[in-house]
DNA sequence: ATACAATGTTATGTATACAAGAATTGTGAC
DNA sequence: GTCACAATTCTTGTATACATAACATTGTAT
């Protein structure tokens, strides 16, 4: 056990404790401090993160859910493996869904939401200007908010911000290649333009390619792990 | 509190309580026998199916996340509402998820799996025949299930299931009218035989129309509910 | 040396106890 | 009669204790 993975609980907000855990958990995992296949086990768990196994357990099972973890019973719960096959099902199931929200809003989207969509997405062609990945990528986040929350389907929202959490240890890869980014750019101006005018079909479009691209970029980089 | 409604634990399986108590709740609610807008409280429910407090809690989590109970913290969970909105938000994604299914089911479906769909094509055809309701629902079930199966990817098949649930309740409804009987079996013949000659369009068009015309039932009957 | 059995350890499954917050009810004053 | 405030009760949040199943280890016999 190293000296800097005792990360502790930081009392986020006044949230149950199992939120917390959850929280945490999920991060960790999500960012890679935990790895595929290693064992969850409450007890370590529990002291690391200075809390009771409650929490822990209750936390666990919500990631079940999510499909991070993987239960196996009277064994407890392991760190889902990623595998091409696993990332490729999670990006169709999000391809289908993105091309619904832009459907959606483009029929549903607000003037209000529009302008902010326009702010966006000069926002992610000045943040390309800086080459600072981070901030393209929260840019790209932000535009990509702004466009679900207008379907004003938060079962649709929930499901997409989910499997959008799935790929976030690839976050970088898609915009990594900066050749691309006069075509993500574009992409998103036709989104918003598609918008604007109401034309859900070249909408539909845009965001299909976005998603190919995506895929693209993270299956070429699942090889590249797994081929070393 | 009257007699019957003291549902035991039966014990299924060997699986663990959190589970078969997951499973006794989310029957429960889904076919109504806890009311939307119902409080459940956990030591109340514990004594009911004969448990500690800690499995319910662990299923009350999962049903949360399955969007069947609602939480509010220090408050507890409540059987989640059902609206004409959240129909359509859920109904929606269904569709989307479904024309998806239909889509990868068309590239990847076996010689097998075609000839099962084939015969399930039959089996609800006889179904419609006998007239009964329960054996029509389950007929078309298996027949989603088997396209559901062939798409091969195992989290559009939990996320669609899972969507499908939460419908449970008007499962009924959509075959009620025995004037749409023929609709239905031309629509499935539609999409066995689009599958078939691998015409991806036909069949989404087909998968489209088939949720359009259950959501059409579903609308109606929940505006019925909340008319009276 | 290998196979198998017995034993001990470890982790999960379940129950229960205790703490603390939220709602409700009752009492008093205006 | 109504409003405010306090006390009680009910419910959830968290911790911990005990039971049981799985796994590892060790010892013995062949």
């Amino acid at each position: 056990m190293s000296m800097n993975d005792s990360f502790q609980v930081n009392m986020d907000a006044f949230l149950p404790l199992r939120d917390v855990v959850f929280n945490n958990l999920r991060h960790a995992i999500l960012v890679g401090e935990l790895k595929p296949g290693e064992r969850l086990m409450e007890i370590h768990l529990a002291n690391k993160l200075g809390v009771s196994r409650t929490p822990i357990r209750e936390a666990i099972r919500m990631l079940e859910l999510e499909g991070l973890v993987i239960m196996t019973p009277r064994r407890g719960a392991e760190v889902a493996q990623i595998t091409e096959k696993s990332m490729n099902d999670v990006l169709e199931v999000r391809q289908a869904l993105d091309v619904l929200c832009v459907e959606l809003a483009c029929r549903r989207i607000t003037a209000e939401e529009l302008e902010d969509l326009k702010d966006a997405c000069e926002a992610f062609a000045a943040s390309v200007e800086t080459g600072d990945l981070r901030q393209i990528a929260e840019a790209d986040v932000a535009l990509h908010d702004i466009i679900i929350k207008a379907t004003g389907n938060p079962r649709l929202i929930q499901l997409v911000n989910n499997l959008s959490l799935q790929m976030y240890r690839y976050r970088f890869e898609y915009i990594k290649d900066s050749t691309q980014h006069e075509t993500l750019i574009r992409e998103h101006r036709v989104i918003y333009e598609s918008l604007v005018a109401g034309n859900a079909e070249t909408a539909a479009q845009a965001a299909k390619t976005h998603i190919d691209n995506q895929r693209n970029a993270i299956i070429r980089q699942i090889r590249l792990e797994q081929g070393k």
